[in-house]
DNA sequence: ATACGGTCTCCAGCAACTGGAAAGTCAATG
DNA sequence: CATTGACTTTCCAGTTGCTGGAGACCGTAT
């Protein structure tokens, strides 16, 4: 498997899984005689996660924490358990702030008339949201 | 309220608020006698809604243009709600997409033993996740 | 009056890509 | 078998969105 289909089937750009390679985020399977990168199954999954985890926010450093879980098998697994703890309640955090988002906009589509009147309800919806972090 | 009160409510480094003065992005109320930059209510809610429309991957010129709704009483308000329609469908694509990750990761917590026995789930777990986009 | 924390501007650096140039590779077609 | 065109390689420069630090000024409190 090429860069090219190796991007396609994880929903990344040529030019990141290629980043990603020099960072020694996701490393290729190996290099083809003429020095095209090989990426397999697991490769491919791992470029997945990766592009899972960097769309919410998770730094390319934790990210590889992350990864580095699924290749050091010596790590105890209880490390593991607790380092996926700690990601896991930062996801539910960042899924509580997401709802908020979209209901804040949901809200403001909903109140608008969606006519031609410039005064549409959507631009005062801002001012009461929700101030916390 | 001066810009380090301001980044308290709104949750953002004062650096950050500065710097989207600097852009435009969110401008303060005026400055005081000595150039300090002021800051109401209103620019603590925008200040709430960049910071989350920003942690979720809209770009800053994304932003710029929800919160540019906010501002242009004169833009029809049909334009306002179908460039929120858009938004919002991108907001719960990322809803899924974020829910997969959280629901990856938990399924994972929950098949690890949490003991010392090198060959925790986890690790297998990555390997068969979803693939598309 | 002096200490202190907050603010100002400016400038440099970092993270994570992203685009473009120049050259090599590979499969298909004339 | 030459050549076209898509794909890949490295390298280097540019972009986005901050982030840190220096040096100076502001504002309140002892």
């Amino acid at each position: 498997m090429n860069i090219g289909d190796a991007a396609r089937a994880s929903g990344l750009p040529v030019k990141t899984v290629r980043y990603y390679a020099d960072i020694g985020l996701v490393r290729p399977n190996g290099r083809s005689e003429s020095g095209y990168r090989n990426y397999g199954r697991a490769e491919v999954s791992k470029l997945v996660f990766a592009r899972r985890a960097r769309s919410f926010g998770f730094s390319v450093e934790q990210t590889r924490e992350l990864l580095g879980l699924y290749e050091d098998r010596s790590r105890s697994s209880a490390d593991v358990k607790r380092i996926a703890r700690e990601r896991l309640s930062e996801l539910e955090a960042k899924m509580q702030e997401l709802q908020a988002l979209h209901d804040e906009l949901a809200h403001l589509v909903d109140a608008c008339r969606g006519d031609h009147r410039p005064d549409c309800p959507i631009i005062d919806g801002f001012a009461g949201g929700d101030v916390s972090r």
